[in-house]
DNA sequence: ACAATTTTAGGACGGCCGTCCTAGAGTGCT
DNA sequence: AGCACTCTAGGACGGCCGTCCTAAAATTGT
């Protein structure tokens, strides 16, 4: 039973460190600290620290792929399931703009260490991308599905950095808003 | 005369290596060798990688600062001053797909480190924000230059992550014709 | 031409990194 | 109770990092 307790653990603490810290930045001894564990008997549960960030890639994979089914069940039209996406911006508020967007920076990072597990990483936009796509096609957008979705993916991304450069959440707001404007052109 | 030429290509070189593998990931022996000199002569320039990290920004800044100031010259109308802007994008299309944005992977990289230099690094921003808010109100946007300012610099940035994050440039086409249709409302 | 200063090369240093190894502790099964 | 297996702790290992030191080379000023 503790057995998979650990490791879920140790993808848990890994996936906050290199949120917060980064990937590169985020060493075994800060993980080992954290969790409580030694550092050398980390290779018992990983092979390797691009195993345990490919476990924290398939961790946030499968958290996105519960929270858009969730936003499918729980809200009835498709403009009030785009609005939960927006939504994240203001929920998680406080941590963007002290680290960012979870997904958008470990992009960056990854796409500069030219680090093979970029791809996998892109996979959670591609959730999200998808996910609008079909909410967009269901408001009536045949045409333009996919570039909308994309639209609002670069939107929420660049009000994410913004927020975190300065460090402020006015501006977050004030973005939010302006997002949730030109949503209703949609509506 | 080669003391401060020295120094300058050291910077040059940093600057480049800083964009394309991030802070922390550039060592002194990439730079020390895409320079061509010793590693150890580095310490008679800089006290530190920081220290080079700070010539970096500067150089940045001042790089920034000619950049306004030419379009200013250059453009007769603010309209078209505020294109310049946008053109970045297109201009460095095939550097943006690689890495993103040099002000807002930089940021990104210093606020998960927590650095002291954000600061600094962030003026980049600035720079950008002023100078693109008086562009605004001289287009008579009294009320809100600022806001259109920053906004602007949040659209560029999410074109700038997604494009480097799908590593796709026709994206950043598409979002950046979005981005001119919408500067005409303010035309 | 010579002394003073600046610039350079190259190695040495401690420190932290990811990784690996080994011995012991814990656990479950018969 | 005894055995097999899983899990854990802690240290050892090469390697690279940023930094510092020293001595020689180049440059400058007179």
């Amino acid at each position: 039973m503790s057995k998979l307790a650990t490791k879920d653990i140790i993808v848990e603490i890994a996936d906050q460190l290199f949120y917060q810290q980064g990937y590169q930045h985020t060493s075994f001894a800060d993980i080992s600290n954290e969790v409580g564990i030694s550092r050398g008997n980390f290779y018992h549960h990983f092979k390797s620290k691009d195993d345990i960030l490919d476990a924290v890639i398939q961790r946030r994979l499968a958290n996105t792929e519960k929270m858009l089914n969730d936003w499918q069940e729980d809200e009835q039209t498709s403009l009030e399931q785009i609005r939960c996406f927006i939504n994240i911006l203001i929920m998680n508020r406080a941590k963007i703009k002290l680290y960012g967007c979870p997904v958008g920076t470990l992009t960056t990072e990854l796409a500069k260490l030219d680090h093979p597990s970029l791809i996998d990483a892109n996979k959670v936009f591609s959730l999200f991308a998808d996910w609008l796509e079909k909410r967009f096609l269901d408001l009536g957008q045949k045409e333009n599905a996919k570039e909308l979705a994309l639209h609002l993916l670069a939107r929420s991304q660049g009000i994410a950095t913004i927020a975190s450069a300065f460090q402020d959440e006015t501006v977050l707001y004030r973005e939010v808003e302006t997002l949730n404007e030109w949503l209703t052109t949609y509506s």
